[in-house]
DNA sequence: CCTACCGATCGGTAGG
DNA sequence: CCTACCGATCGGTAGG
């Protein structure tokens, strides 16, 4: 009988994805090495390779789990929204919370999905890629429902942009314990969509 | 006497430049080599050390020179505006459409910008982060003109990275000759900063 | 402007 | 025979 994978096995891995993602969001992808992610983990290099085969492998994991978490933050909030019997806009403004409610915890691994994707294999790199195109494709259709005279087949695509923009551009300037909160800058987003920067 | 330093070593240089942002963009600094950038020059790896004492000044400079022109376009946009004697928000939206109009041209080294600073030396590091935070300074100075009642000191620094992310993303979506022009989307943003995405 | 080559370090794997 | 791990070192390649 074969003997079971240690019950702490997926514990670890995902305590080593943790401290991968603020590796690599720190110093890159490839400049980090597996000897520094080691010693960071407080594993022997041996050991870290026990639970990935290679580097890319890593990567690769942190990467699809993220990507997969942020696909079904939309399903969540269309439910939530149904729950609450929301109307289209409101519907997306409750993405919107979600998303930045996600980005606070998930900085690193954001910040390595923006600069490091790049670096992985083309077919694991074009998974990712297609991934986000469904959370592009998904949001779009949000978006064109709430916001339908604005949000035309010919401008729909570029507004999504812009308000991917507008929230994932956080990795690079907000912070969990700043003086702006997440919360209060989705709201913020959420003002700005519904009526921009004039004052009423 | 001293031989004289080639009268097209600056223009080799400025080639020599553009290569590597596109190859940096492409590959990453880390992982592209000098030995490929020297190929993509047409030169030498020899040759390449003849103009540039390491890899890392050659980042630097690529980073200095571009974020430099980001700052000069503050001054231009304000400049051009005084000519036109153009009110607060029009001041703003000529700034707006002269930085997407840079974009268009300098995508790879914007992308550079954005993901390999943190690969310079502290001190150079420093030196750049501070040219960022001097144009978003300057940014954030005339989006309180425009804005005044919605950029309150409290939302003022919030709003400006809000617009940056509108402008900045670009990078990774908007492309020249695409469907999308640089310069519609320019009016999309300002439409949206203007009214929103409300039906008229 | 080239070929030849260095010291250092990388990702990944061996035996036990 | 398995697993979970260690100390040591491999071949190959990077910047310079």
């Amino acid at each position: 009988m074969a003997r079971p994978i240690a019950s702490d096995h997926g514990a670890k891995q995902g305590d080593i994805l943790d401290r991968a993602a603020e590796l690599f969001a720190q110093d890159g992808y490839a400049s980090a090495s597996m000897q520094g992610l080691a010693v960071a983990c407080g594993l022997s290099k041996a050991t870290l390779y026990h639970y990935y085969a290679t580097k890319d492998a890593l990567l690769f994991d942190l990467l699809d789990r993220y990507t997969q978490r942020l696909l079904a933050l939309v399903a969540e909030s269309e439910a939530a929204a149904q729950r609450k019997q929301l109307n289209d806009p409101a519907t997306l403004h409750e993405l919107i919370r979600q998303l930045l409610a996600t980005y606070e915890r998930a900085g690193p691994r954001h910040a390595v999905l923006l600069t490091d994707a790049k670096q992985l294999a083309p077919e694991q790199h074009a998974l990712i890629t297609q991934r986000q195109r469904d959370l592009v494709a998904a949001v779009t259709r949000l978006l064109t429902r709430a916001y339908p005279e604005r949000a035309t087949p010919e401008h729909a695509t570029a507004l999504t942009m812009m308000l991917f923009g507008m929230v994932n551009w956080t990795f690079t300037w907000l912070k969990p314990q700043g003086r702006m909160s997440y919360h209060a800058f989705a709201e913020l987003v959420i003002a700005t969509l519904e009526s921009g920067l004039q004052g009423s």
